[in-house]
DNA sequence: ACGGACTTGTAAAAGGGTTGTAAAAACCCG
DNA sequence: CGGGTTTTTACAACCCTTTTACAAGTCCGT
């Protein structure tokens, strides 16, 4: 699991960033000035750092610079209010990787969270696969054999919620509420239909599957 | 561990670069003139190249031209003479990152080669490219073989967001709210409105496109 | 084992939703 | 206002989804 500093004096920001990240899988840890933060980041080892620019006491500018100074190679992401005067170049050479302006969108923060993450190597691309098949769910791109298979939407939704529950009966009514949202169960060969799309994209052998399992009078089952 | 490529023709320099960098813990390839310089680059793979400005052949503008079309994104410090004449901004159009005068001193050059690989990795790159189009993020202008396209404010964010983020799948919400800063999602054609004249100024076959890909019910998918 | 009833596999048609795109309308800023 | 920019509108073209229909398979009581 990732781990992530953030460095910001506004405690409800800090709190709502913490909340953020932790709702997405990540690891926070919160600090309410520079001391504390550079004391934090010495001993929580975070796999990157969010910064304030305007720090009371010790500014972000400063901590950057002694996490250089002391050999600290974990990425930054400096944050700076839309008024800071700041200079993106002085930035980048004290060592920060990137910046947001305040006020920035989650989906924004996040995206340059795993940006950084991904540059700087410590993240893997999260990819799931099974047999010779690979679906890189950042890029929503599958391919088998190394070579990628166009999927549609339906096709692709369907075949990542088997990815992410292997090994179990999953019933009919089930996938259509997780996959297609339904709400209610019409009968309907809706699952049935896009299931055989994904024995003819992915299996060795579509006649006699292996991984895309039949539950009779259920639904289905996802072997890896 | 970080390889440099070492593009000049005098020997005995280039000699006296390639053993300071291994005694700084650098592996350096070295190369006597531009073409070879060009192949060392495919070949080894730098995290950076050195390259003279005065070069027999091939000049060292021309050596930076031919790396950036042909897409080597490698960060490039160009070697000057003290008598050369030439042009600080046309040096960082061709796509250079920095530049050191001769006679300079090793620790001079030895800074400079860290800054630019702490930079490099950073997407503030000040130049953005793909095929043959360049974004120059500071100056805010967009170029294609070299000829200045006009680009309107939303077509011009649009276009360094999917820069910034290439290969991957951008849903319309995504996107409307890392580049509109949307926070709530109507459904709107303005992406796609917009999606059409970037295709439209960029790609090569605008009914074909190449680099601006929609992912149907989802977004569009930048490719480099 | 056998047969009937039910369930699933599957191609193809029908239907509906999504995108491409030009042009009109709304907006914005001096 | 007026010019340029952005967003919406409208519709055609296209792609995707769902349904349909029938064949094939499975289950289960006899």
């Amino acid at each position: 699991m990732q781990t992530i500093l953030v460095i910001d004096d506004d405690e409800s920001l800090r709190d709502t960033i913490g909340m953020l990240l932790e709702s997405e899988g990540f690891r926070a840890v919160l600090a309410g000035d520079g001391k504390s933060g550079l004391d934090l980041a010495m001993v929580s080892k975070p796999n990157l750092i969010l910064v304030d620019l305007r720090l009371p006491v010790i500014s972000g500018v400063e901590v950057c610079k002694q996490l250089r100074q002391s050999g600290v190679e974990t990425p930054i992401i400096v944050l700076s209010g839309v008024g800071d005067e700041f200079d993106k170049v002085l930035l980048l050479e004290i060592g920060a990787d990137d910046y947001v302006v305040k006020p920035f969108g989650t989906r924004e923060l996040l995206a340059r969270i795993r940006a950084v993450l991904r540059r700087s190597g410590s993240e893997a691309h999260k990819i799931l696969s099974f047999s010779t098949v690979q679906v890189d769910l950042e890029r929503r791109i599958v391919t088998r054999n190394g070579a990628e298979i166009k999927f549609t939407p339906a096709e692709y939704n369907l075949l990542t919620y088997f990815l992410q529950n292997p090994d179990r009966a999953l019933s009919r009514d089930m996938i259509l509420n997780s996959v297609w949202g339904y709400e209610s169960f019409p009968n309907t060969r809706t699952v049935d239909a896009h299931v055989v799309r994904l024995r003819q994209k992915l299996e060795p052998d579509p006649n006699g599957p292996r991984h895309f399992i039949t539950v009779h009078r259920v639904g289905y089952r996802f072997l890896p």
